[in-house]
DNA sequence: CTGAAAGCGCTAACAT
DNA sequence: ATGTTAGCGCTTTCAG
């Protein structure tokens, strides 16, 4: 009796692919034993790991994580949602991450939602249903909880990044946006700055909402008054930025100097002062925020407040895997000090 | 009899999952119809599938693409690896591959390996135990082809991008390496330049040596000298450019002008210019290629050569897509026309 | 239009 | 130290 051609009545998937029985057959051992020897197990004697990893190789054979997967309940994947990887400060924050799960056998699942709420959800949707072990998240701009907490309710860990949904008691690592802020003012305020405009942000994210309600209690606490002309709205990118200095100059009482919500704002503050025939740090201050790789790189160099978006990245991966391992913890918010850090964008102010 | 308390003898795995089984017992039918009614099958009545649809929600059901997967042979991920993902170079590409496939219910899975071929060659391994349904990769500089063979003979489509290791047989998309050289060497010999600097590059990748190729038949051509000094060695990076540049004005016989092999590399040449008091498009002409976004920011802008970084993501993304559905189709070459970028850091010889 | 049954490839009890 | 067995959650024949 033909037995090879029996034991498979049907076969819709396509055939040749190595599987861990067919190892065992070859060795005359059970799965069991293939399994475990795969995996260098101590359960397994020595000599028969080494047959089993010998005719693993010559067959071809690869692990079918989608298997182990199913039984397991773990997939080592962590997946990971951003809003651009083009933008230097989550590519950043990505790299950072990725090299930290890479350590310690994780694969990320990337997905991004171009601060756009509904993408997002659906982003988030669909990387739920691969069942990482953990996500990383940074909220898009004017998203809710309910998506997040939909994920953490599936017994996903989730950890929040860069941008923080309040009080739904999941962990966030951050940077200090009151201290940054203090600390770019600050700066400004002893260079002889009073009239200092702010650019970029709002208050339907977190970091925007932070940073402004900082730079109001700051003119408070100095005793400046608050002129809302100097305050521009927008997302994080350099049109706001470049936009947003065309409106200040065109002031009647233009700032003379302005802190910007990230780097990419500020270089393109810069950039609308040089087109208006001013140099940044010699006519006019900037500060940036976040002191992406690209901030040393400009001529001159963007003064800004660090936030250290690859400690940032590390930190987060390191919380998911923690977390990962021991889901019952509560809740911790990891709030990085941000740093000041000098270079030619800020000077005196001149009369 | 309590049905409930012998149904599971054993029960390893946190309990409290929603299955398809659940669904399927609550409404009283087979997991087969849930199964069709959640995938909107035409099978399946209209009201079952609403009844379905409803309690899957109630029951805050998750889909288990691990064990689709397992069943199906199809992951709906594709595997990305790159060497880096804060190279703004490859986050576009990264960006737009994300984009691609998210538009047709694919998922990323991200590995990078800092073109080194050893970490290449691991991270790789990994990713192919997902079972991706397809890879795009960009070779680590130096790497051989075994391992994107290796993934091809296990069923994978692969598809290369930006490099390529010629003679495999395998699928590349690509920008044009010597239209790329011919287009900035001719736009600097047209200004008069005749001592032209290569900076960046080597011969173990492909974009390297086929650039550098073409440089030597460009000077033949124009029967100049080709002097070993000007061809500067090294990876993409600004500090290639950096100390790059510092070693050509250093030379008896200075260049005037430097086709750099990335963006950033001409960045790093216009900083190190900038600290020897002379500026890009003045005294010296610097040329780049890729056209990332930072290049139209820089003062003055820089002239490059675009070798379309999104485009490229995007042909790969499609490409995959095609190959997942028809395997068979013979190994395809997609090679990109470049395009010359004029901006401000070139000029005309300077005597 | 719906149900029954088998099985994807792996791991974890448990038994020997 | 190794084998037996069951089952993770889903999709797909095949029957009705």
């Amino acid at each position: 009796m033909d037995d090879a051609s029996h034991q498979h009545p049907v076969h819709p998937l396509p055939p040749g692919r190595v599987t861990l029985q067919q190892i065992a057959e070859t060795l005359g051992v059970s799965t069991a034993t293939v399994s475990l020897a795969l995996r260098a197990s101590p359960l397994v004697a020595e000599a028969t790991r080494e047959k089993v990893q010998a005719v693993a190789r010559e067959l071809g054979y690869v692990y079918n994580r989608s298997a182990a997967s199913l039984r397991t309940a773990r997939t080592n994947m962590i997946a990971v949602g951003v809003n651009d990887v083009v933008n230097p400060y989550f590519g950043e924050i990505l790299a950072a991450i990725e090299e930290t799960l890479a350590g310690s056998g994780h694969t990320v699942l990337l997905g991004t939602y171009s601060d756009d709420p509904a993408k997002q959800d659906r982003v988030l949707e669909t990387l739920k249903e691969y069942r990482p072990d953990g996500m990383i998240l940074c909220p898009a701009n004017g998203a809710g909880g309910d998506a997040l907490l939909r994920i953490a309710r599936a017994g996903i860990p989730v950890i929040q990044i860069t941008r923080e949904i309040e009080g739904i008691g999941l962990d966030v690592v951050a940077s200090d946006d009151v201290a940054a802020t203090r600390l770019a003012l600050d700066h400004l305020f002893g260079l002889g700055h009073r009239r200092i405009a702010v650019v970029g942000g709002n208050d339907t994210m977190s970091t925007g909402r932070n940073r402004r309600l900082a730079y109001r209690a700051f003119l408070a606490e100095k005793g400046l008054a608050f002129d809302p002309a100097l305050m521009v709205t927008g997302l994080g990118t350099r049109d706001t930025g470049f936009a947003g200095i065309q409106a200040l100059l065109d002031l009647a009482a233009p700032p003379t100097a302005a802190v910007c919500m990230n780097d990419l704002i500020a270089f393109g503050v810069m950039m609308g002062l040089r087109q208006r025939g001013r140099e940044a740090g010699r006519d006019f201050s900037v500060v940036g925020a976040d002191d992406v790789r690209e901030a040393a790189m400009w001529a001159p160099g963007l003064t800004t407040v660090s936030t250290h978006p690859s400690e940032q990245g590390r930190r987060a991966g390191e919380r998911v895997l923690v977390r990962t391992v021991n889901p019952a913890l509560p809740p911790a918010r990891i709030i990085l000090p941000p740093t000041l850090v000098v270079r030619g964008s800020t000077g005196p102010v001149v009369p």
